[in-house]
DNA sequence: ACGGTTCATACT
DNA sequence: TAGTATGAA
């Protein structure tokens, strides 16, 4: 279960963006004719039409639900669109959908700080640029708020009819004399909506959005209006929303947990959780889970927004239910296992190919494979049961993936087998491999994508060598290389004391542990908060100048102001970002936070560097005996990397003026690592171009965020 | 014995 | 750690 990390004064400001019945829109998107029709996304159409994995909201209109097959769906709305998902090695291909949704998060992370939460949710962490907007240009000194924003949904405001809506928005947007959390989230629902248009024009996607002081109800609010819309959690209106939410609504809820607590404490609203004291709570469901319900029933979280846009797994399965479920013992010795093994391979060669592009693209390296088997057996008491999970090391190359898989198969069976019985009646119902324990490499050790790639780091581009197979040789040859090695190297982030030295090309994975690191404070509970503020925002409802209201409104006018805070509003294209000038960015970032907290601050240079963040926690503690165990190439890579790492002790002596960063050439060099695997954007030149010159940058980053760490400049 | 697939996290 | 289980989408 989450442990919250409750705040005692919950002043940030958090959305939630729900891409709208996404599957379906990447479709409409690919097929414009079907905009504004029925439709609905289906996967495997030879039984009762096939799953439906996605509805639109049209087809939502005559009754068609998610759990519905194709033809039941068509009986409802016979004019229903159903469009396949597209298959490949006889399952369903997802990536279209992953690399659409990494179109979105690409977008956002231009912004503000993301947590990619699913393949079409994104968590937004606004609490910087909100209190910069709320600094230098209160929404009550806006003459016009643009249209996204006034459609926003208040929880609380009233609704009272003949009272025109978004007169009533915009009057809370404005009031002048709100609540100060009111006012940051009010700007942060302008920051939203503009985030939403910039989302739909680059990408042709609508979302729906929350907006509140925490994740689980922003989470919980981008749900209340859908599609295309986005609700305002205030905090006044947090102890009416929960009252009479029912349990099972609340995320975490919405499974076992929550239905104990129905019907094992009487629960079935969340404001039914507030008769139990915390003991009460940690005595039945643990401290952790204990902790956590005690403040959600308050609309307590402290999870922070995690800065990850990129996946932490990949993994390819496929269940074969019913009739279909594969045989583990042929008729021939010679068959036995070829069903399975089949489909193994196919898994493992979708996952190799995903992992492939995750190295090229984000300088990644899987290092666990796991392996997944689930089987059924009929008879008198019919059950399924679960192999036991194995996992080895991960070895790159669908050939050796494919050979791993199956001994981790084998290995699981020989498990299975001896409980229970036999061996008869045993069919495999799924199947899957992932890959895991992703870490990733410092782009300036050439010689590891060399070992990975042959001879031409780029040649991994092309297509011809994604199709890596034993076949392929500069490939295999290298992998087999590496692998050899490997098993004496004690890679970074292996089992050794060794901790990881990465550098981490995704942006804010070792934020958190900068800030762990400084701010252990954030881990306190603070219990014995006060538990709602009573507050009545309708009563107070300022009046207001009409005529401001009713003029004209001109997006371009009403949105001037919130494109103040993000200076770069305009890309050319959605694929563009990738090659975007890291300089920008840190002027972006500075500009949201030039009067930021010290730990505001420390988080900025973080986000600052996004792609050439330099995590190397525990660098310290790294066994020199281990660099000594790696090839002599990737010894002198490290090395190098290594080195500048000693100058933190110098640097604070001649610390930058005015604690500004200076623009660095490497920065503006460096490819942004949000593609997706399986993106197919090619980023050659780029990242020719930054080799070589990342060591160094890497370095010289370590080095200013550990200077950061101790020297806050307050200006 | 199913909407199928993918992902994250907590517990042990 | 590896492996299990839960939860969500």
């Amino acid at each position: 279960m989450p442990v919250a990390k409750p705040e005692s004064s919950d002043a940030r400001v958090i959305a939630h963006v729900d891409m709208d019945c996404f599957y379906v829109q990447v479709e409409q998107r690919k097929q414009p004719n079907l905009r504004g029709l029925p439709t609905a996304v289906v996967q495997y159409n030879e039984w009762k039409g096939g799953g439906l994995i996605a509805v639109s909201y049209e087809a939502r209109n005559y009754g068609v639900k998610r759990s519905m097959r194709g033809e039941e769906a068509k009986q409802v709305c016979p004019q229903i669109q159903l469009v396949q998902v597209p298959v490949a090695r006889g399952k369903a291909d997802l990536n279209t959908y992953r690399n659409a949704g990494s179109e979105v998060v690409s977008i956002l992370a231009r912004k503000v700080r993301c947590e990619r939460a699913s393949i079409d949710e994104v968590y937004l962490d606004l609490t910087d640029a909100a209190e910069k907007m709320l600094a230098e240009a209160p929404p009550e000194n806006l003459q016009l708020v643009d249209e996204e924003t006034l459609k926003s949904h208040v929880l609380g405001l009233n609704d009272e009819k003949g009272i025109d809506a978004k007169e009533n928005v915009r009057e809370w947007l404005c009031k002048k004399d709100a609540d100060r959390r009111d006012k940051l989230l009010a700007c942060g629902s302008l920051i939203v909506a503009e985030l939403r248009m910039q989302v739909l024009k680059e990408t042709e996607f609508t979302c729906s959005a929350g907006i509140a002081h925490n994740k689980i109800l922003a989470k919980l609010a981008s749900a209340m209006n859908k599609p295309a819309q986005q609700t305002v959690v205030p905090f006044s209106s947090v102890k009416g929303l929960l009252d009479s939410l029912p349990i099972k609504k609340m995320k975490q809820l919405g499974g076992k947990l929550g239905s104990s607590l129905q019907s094992d404490l009487g629960v079935s609203t969340v404001g039914d959780l507030l008769q139990f004291s915390e003991e009460k709570l940690q005595e039945r469901y643990g401290s952790n889970t204990g902790t956590w319900l005690w403040n959600i029933a308050r609309g307590i979280s402290g999870e922070e927004v995690q800065g990850r846009l990129l996946p932490k797994s990949h993994g390819s399965g496929k269940t074969f239910p019913g009739p279909r479920a594969l045989k583990t013992i042929a008729s021939s010795s010679a068959d036995t296992f070829r069903q399975v093994q089949h489909w193994l391979n196919e898994l493992c060669e979708e996952l190799s190919e995903r992992i492939r592009s995750d190295l090229d693209q984000n300088k990644r390296i899987a290092r666990t494979l796991t392996l997944h088997a689930s089987a059924y057996k009929s008879g008198d008491t019919d059950s399924q049961k679960n192999f036991p999970s194995k996992s080895c090391h991960l070895r790159y190359g669908t050939a050796k993936m494919q050979e791993d898989a199956f001994n981790l198969f084998q290995a699981g069976l020989r498990e299975f087998k001896p409980q229970g019985s036999q061996n008869s009646g045993w069919r495999i119902t799924g199947l899957s491999v992932s890959a895991s324990k992703i870490v990733e490499i410092p782009s300036g050790t050439s010689s590891i994508m060399k070992y990975f790639h042959g001879q031409n780091p780029s040649a991994s581009l092309s297509k011809q060598s994604q199709d890596d197979d034993i076949q392929e040789p500069s490939v295999s040859e290298s992998c087999s290389e590496m692998n050899l090695t490997e098993q004496e190297m004690k890679f970074p982030g292996e089992d050794s004391n060794t901790k990881c030295v990465m550098p981490c090309l995704d942006q804010q994975e070792h934020k958190q542990d900068l800030q762990k690191d400084q701010n252990p404070s954030c881990l306190l509970p603070s219990k014995g908060q006060d538990d709602f503020q009573e507050a009545s925002l309708r009563n107070s409802v300022s009046s207001s100048n009409r005529t401001d209201a009713k003029r004209k409104t001109s997006k371009d006018k009403g949105t001037h102001s919130i494109l103040r805070f993000f200076k770069k509003t305009d890309p050319p294209s959605s694929l563009s970002l990738i090659k975007e000038e890291h300089g920008d960015n840190l002027q972006d970032v500075e500009a949201l936070s030039p009067t930021a907290s010290a730990r505001e601050n420390a988080r900025h240079v973080e986000e600052g560097r996004e792609s050439i963040a330099a995590c190397s926690y525990k660098v310290d503690e790294i066994d020199p005996s281990v660099i000594e165990e790696l090839p002599p190439e990737i010894q002198e890579e490290f090395r190098a990397w290594l080195r500048p790492r000693k100058r933190p002790d110098i640097l604070p002596q001649t610390p930058p003026s005015e604690g500004k960063f200076y623009p660095d050439p490497v920065e503006t060099t460096l490819p942004k690592p949000l593609a997706d695997a399986g993106h197919n954007v090619s980023n050659d030149d780029l990242e020719q171009k930054s080799v070589g010159l990342v060591r160094d940058g890497l370095c010289r980053n370590v080095v200013r965020a550990r200077w950061r760490d101790y020297n806050f400049p307050t200006g």
